[in-house]
Parts: C-alpha cells; structure tokens; sequence
DNA sequence: TCTGGGGTCCTAGGACCC
DNA sequence: TCTGGGGTCCTAGGACCC
C-alpha cells in the first residue's frame, strides 16, 4: 500500500475551488457577485456549475436550461456559456499557488489537487488557511481545504468545510472535537462518500450499510467479495489505512475524445458525413498537440435519448495498419464509417470520435521513413502551426476549413471573453 | 423546440494458446 | 474421440468522477 511520500507525520489536503467555473466568471465580472450565476454546458444545453446563490433557489446541476430559464428573469439569475479556455489558464494558476504549499502534488481534475502536508493538527490547519489566502490573492477565487490521513477522508473533511461557514473554509480532521466527525459520519448516508454512487449505495442498503458511518465499520473482505476491490479501499481509508495510490505524474493519456451535440438535429447520411469531417478534424488537432497517433477510432452518434421509440445509436470502431495523426486519413475513415453506420432519416443530435491505442509520435520507427517521407512536417504539423500563428478558425480541410460555422454547430449565447488567452479579448480597466 | 463532455478503473467473459 | 487447467490478451460494459 502506498506509505506517505515523506514517511511518518505525512497527511493529505484536498484543495478545490469553490463553483469553480462561476468563480473564474466573477473574477472578471464583479457585477456577479452576490447574485445567482450558472454555468452552462456546451449547447448552452444544461447546468454544470451553480453559485451558492443559485444552489439556494433550487437549480440542480444537470437541469436543462430550458426549463430553469423560464424563472431566470424573475429570479435575476444570470446564465453563463462556459468558456473552457478560460477556466483552463485560471486552473492552471490555482494549481501552481496550491503546488507551493505542498511536499508533493497531484492535479485530481481542472479544480482540485491533492497535497502533501506535514505537521500536527495545528500546523495542518495553518497551511490550509495559508492556501486559501494564497489563492485569494494570486488568483482571486475562493477554494476550500480539507485535511486527513487518507484520500477518502480528506475529501470528507473537504465536504465538512464546505458546509460549516463557521470553518473559514478549512477542516483539519485530527483537530475536530473527536465526538464530532462520528456525529456527522453517522448522520451522512454513504453515498456522500468519493467513489460510491447511487448504484452502489442502493446496493448497500440491502445489506443495512446506510450512513458513512455503517461502511466504516464494514468487514472488508466482505465488502471487496460482495462488491469490488475499490469499495474494499474505501472502507480501508474511512479507517485510516492509505490505500489509493498517487497517480504518479500520468502525461501518457489513454484515450482523446471529441464529442458534442448539435444545436439543430442532422436528419441525412451525408449531412453526418459533413459532421464527421469536421469532427475528425478537430481530433485529429487534439492529437496533434498532444504529439500522438492513434493506432483505432471510434466513430459515434446519436439520436436524442428522450425521444418516444428506439433511436439509433451507431458506434463504429476502426483499427489502422500504422498508428497515425494524419486528418485526411482520420476523415476519410470516420466519413466512410458513418456513411456506413447512420441510419438515412434518423434525426441525430451528437456524434462524436474517439482515439484509442495511443502512442507518441517521437518514437519515430523504421517504418515511418515511408510515409513521412524524411522530416517534411506531416499535414498535422502544418495545420497546427497556422492556427497557433493565426486562430483556430485560420485554417481547416474540406467543410472544416469553413469559417461561416454550419447551421448544427454549438449554440454559445451567454459567452464571456476569453480573458487571460486571447490578446484581443484581454479585460479593459478603466481607471 | 431546447436534456453536456470528458475521462478513469475494474470486472467478466470470450478467444486463443500450451 | 477425448477434452483439464492455467495463462494471456482483448473487449464490452458497468460504475464512478468532475
């Protein structure tokens, strides 16, 4: 099992920012401040980030936007497009300040990162008051951050920061009042735990585990015979035992998607093979800046899953003879397999590719030498540079080289600038 | 009319081999 | 015609996360 990188006293933070994607908003709109504020997904389809405000009305996450929009006005709500290029560069910035602080670090997703801190109880809760004042005055978002032994339990002293304004936004578990953590475990149902989901907690139920509290007093081997290794870990680490290792540094992904759904349904064979040239393309340009090929792709669409009767929900998966990164190979593969796939007539909403089997394109073989024919930049190479030098929307191949975006492509309405990575969209202060 | 997009890990089962 | 047991690799699907 994993020990403590530094031996001993070692514990982990787990710092994350609060509404992440609404608190890069209010950065550069104050005007947000105070008032309910949601985040929508591409499409402007459904909610994905909410502000404390706009929790207290009720909005869930994940309610099509749609429905909450009828009340927006009265409520002052304000709707957001999200803007994943600048929640990217502000992730970046928290990631770096949080990285200060800690003997090691490890980036869980685009807003939380666990670290390594040292010391007792007061210590911990110093630096975590010390990281949330960082953030706050390099970056200008609020975060919380919790403290414990273990993983499990450090995203469970997260939770309890989060809901005791009274906390200042950091917990330090070893410095609660003892009788305290088991109150709230016994109260909290297991499913508010990190790796158990809905499924899983029904399937607990039936065996009388409900609270935090009741899988913790668990037997492991029971659960890991019944259930799985992880919820075996989960158990493990509610007491203590570390036991979810650090990721070590994972540059190497496993797999690249590009998938999104339409603004208007795509009711031909040949309007999808035009979806399909662009989308490969935009792969195809994900994988070149990751410097990789891909040895399969999957090629997916879909009708909407709440329409009445069966839908068609084609999934196509192409192995190559040599990995590769070329767009024009990768567009004529995914246009020939939904040519082959699609279903004439089906109204379809989404589609998407998916790049598998990857591997580095440095690790230049013998092989190569044919189809690259000596160190002339391969299409990939060229497209990208351009679009660095000239925007994204400089250059692109067949339909997507067009900058008159086609009439299914995303709806963005309420979109913010982005600030921090486009010189033409940099903020004006006025003083 | 309108319901996201991107990932990871684990497990079971099939194919194949010796 | 018989036909065990062990191993690997791959894939699909489930569950979960943000």
């Amino acid at each position: 099992m994993a020990g403590s990188p530094q031996g001993g006293a070692g514990h982990i933070a787990l710092v994350d920012v609060n509404n992440f994607y609404v608190s890069c908003e209010r950065v550069f709109d104050p005007r947000l401040e105070g008032r309910p504020v949601v985040v929508l997904s591409n499409n402007d389809g459904c909610v994905v980030a909410r502000s404390a405000e706009a929790k207290a009305l009720g909005v869930k996450t994940g309610a099509p936007w749609f429905q909450v929009q009828a009340q927006a006005k009265a409520w002052g709500l304000v709707a957001r497009s999200s803007n994943y290029e600048l929640y990217g560069d502000m992730s970046a910035r928290v990631m770096e300040v949080v990285g200060r602080f800690g003997a090691w670090q490890e980036v869980y997703s685009i807003d939380e990162s666990f670290v390594g801190l040292m010391g007792d109880a007061g210590a911990l809760a110093e630096s975590g008051r010390q990281i949330r004042a960082a953030v706050d005055r390099h970056v200008g978002v609020p975060v919380c951050v919790g403290v414990a032994g273990t993983k499990t339990l450090a995203k469970f002293a997260n939770r309890i920061a989060k809901q005791n304004p009274a906390l200042g936004g950091v917990c330090a578990l070893d410095a609660m009042p003892a009788g305290h953590v088991d109150a709230v475990q016994s109260r909290v149902p297991a499913s508010g735990l990190w790796g158990v989901g809905g499924r899983t907690a029904e399937r607990l139920k039936l065996l009388g585990i409900e609270s935090i509290a009741d899988l913790k007093a668990a037997d492991p081997a029971m659960i890991r015979k019944k259930f799985s290794v992880v919820l075996q870990r989960t158990v493990l680490e509610l007491n203590g035992t570390e036991c979810i290792p650090h990721a070590e540094e994972r540059v190497d992904k496993q797999q690249i998607m590009f998938s999104r759904s339409f603004s208007t349904p795509v009711t031909t064979v040949e309007g999808m093979e035009s979806v399909m040239a662009v989308y490969a393309q935009r792969g195809a340009s994900r994988l070149n800046q990751e410097g990789l090929r891909a040895s399969a792709m999957t090629v997916t669409a879909g009708t909407s899953r709440f329409a009445a009767g069966e839908g068609s929900f084609p999934a196509v998966t192409l192995r190559f003879a040599a990995p590769t990164q070329d767009p024009i190979v990768l567009i004529r593969a995914a246009v020939a397999a939904i040519r082959q796939s699609a279903v004439p007539g089906a109204s379809y909403l989404r589609a998407g590719v998916m790049f598998s089997g990857l591997e580095p394109v440095a690790g230049q073989d013998v092989l190569e030498v044919f189809d690259t024919a000596g160190s002339q930049p391969g299409v990939g190479d060229v497209l990208g540079e351009v679009r660095g030098k000239f925007g994204s929307l400089a250059i692109g191949l067949g339909i997507g080289g067009l900058a008159e975006p086609p009439s299914w492509s995303m709806k963005r309405e309420h979109s913010s600038p982005r600030y921090t990575t486009e010189w033409a969209e940099l903020p004006v202060v006025r003083a």
